[in-house]
DNA sequence: ATTAACTTGCTGTGCAGCAAGCAAGTGGAG
DNA sequence: CTCCACTTGCTTGCTGCACAGCAAGTTAAT
């Protein structure tokens, strides 16, 4: 009964319970939402009563900005981390970009609570988090995008090409995770095969290096009048 | 006082307000979430009184589920419509991808709501329909998927590329509306810059052809070690 | 003993879903 | 044609539940 969580006879150690509070707090928030989350819920989890979360975090709108909070930090860590890993080697254009695919893909599939309270976020009318800034969520994507700016004097026309490229990049590793189970499994795919998020992430950076023509005139270049990937999802 | 909507002198025609009520729903559903919206607002959006959604309807799932179903038809109307379209040109591939994109942008441009509702549900847990059937929201994607199946004779594994080049077409389409606000406007483009869409659809039918080879040979190539694109995404 | 770290009790609010009512037609008998 | 019984379309009243936030207590550390 000296487990840590439930009763009283509990260390009181206010750093590590509040550090529980955030976790569990970023786990409901992310599977189940914002107001379908509650705060009892949120303390049950942590192994604490009902209104701790309060009394750490003052509000439920508070105790969220927080997880927002923290979650980014771990994401400004891993760009960084990235850019500088990137930035101290000598491969070719190809590999690296191969490299930070599989890194960026890996690290959304190893932290699907950013992934999913990312979504939410977009999601979100304005309101919700208490309606104040919203600047935290546009630091990560500015400072890579400056990160590539600064690296190279691009232009204008430049800066906008590697912002759709940016955008297109984080689409193709982030959409099939948020969707794995509704699109990606409607196409007959298997997300949760062993071998699909390595095959997944060789048709990207594939994708991106080459772009579909190869396979298209390889394969099915002269078969029929249409193109076998446009024919489906025209409108 | 002629006008429909308020008071009691209203013209009494279940099926209008069956469908007055739908799209209030959809809008606030969409707009909103699920449980942000209650029955009363529904109705006070529809201009009628706070049951009569639950008169129709039955339970805040059911019009939920009716406003899904309602959405799907739409979704399966068009793709059969542009599939139809794509089958009696004889434009080159080029041409018909090309034509495909820009027609499933515009298509998700034109319906926010079905966008919006289509990514709360890859949201959500399973339950908060009634945690019933699922498959409504498979079968687009599967038809869309089959069509390209059936239209050549592929093997199995060209079937798994063609799957990934379809969620990877849907993505790079579908994402960009969802996170416009987040990280497209974090990456200093402005979604809401006149000529933002038709710049969008040019670099997403380049990147699917070509990708992404070319401009950094061309334009990159020999600058620095890294390149430009893949430094800032890493991790 | 005093303060920090919690817990339990309470209150007000918002909402979904019934149930009862009312008003606008609709059909049939005289 | 007209009166009336009956149905359909909708509204208002009510009840029970869930939850956020406060306030007052209680126990552990220093």
């Amino acid at each position: 009964m000296t487990e840590p969580g439930q009763g009283a006879n509990r260390e009181r150690n206010a750093e590590l319970t509040r550090e529980r509070v955030l976790l569990a707090a970023e786990r409901l928030f992310a599977e189940q939402g914002f107001d379908q989350t509650s705060l009892a819920e949120v303390g049950r989890l942590a192994g604490v009563s009902r209104a701790t979360p309060g009394y750490f975090f003052g509000s439920k709108a508070e105790l969220y900005r927080s997880v927002l909070e923290s979650c980014f930090q771990r994401v400004r860590d891993a760009v960084r981390a990235g850019r500088e890993r990137s930035q101290s080697t000598d491969a070719p254009p190809e590999a690296i970009l191969a490299g930070a695919v599989a890194d960026y893909s890996t690290f959304l599939e190893q932290h699907p609570h950013f992934v999913r309270l990312m979504e939410r976020e977009a999601l979100a009318p304005s309101t919700g988090t208490g309606g104040g800034d919203i600047p935290p969520r546009l630091a990560a994507g500015q400072e890579a995008l400056e990160a590539i700016v600064d690296e190279l004097g691009l232009t204008q026309e430049d800066r906008d090409a590697a912002a759709h490229l940016l955008v297109s990049l984080v689409a193709l590793c982030w959409f099939p995770l948020v969707h794995a189970t509704t699109l990606v499994r409607a196409t007959g795919l298997d997300p949760s095969a062993p071998g699909y998020p390595e095959s997944r992430r060789r048709h990207v950076v594939d994708l991106i290096l080459h772009g579909v023509r190869d396979s298209l005139h390889t394969r099915a270049g002269g078969s029929r009048t249409a193109s076998p990937v446009t024919t489906g999802v025209c409108s």
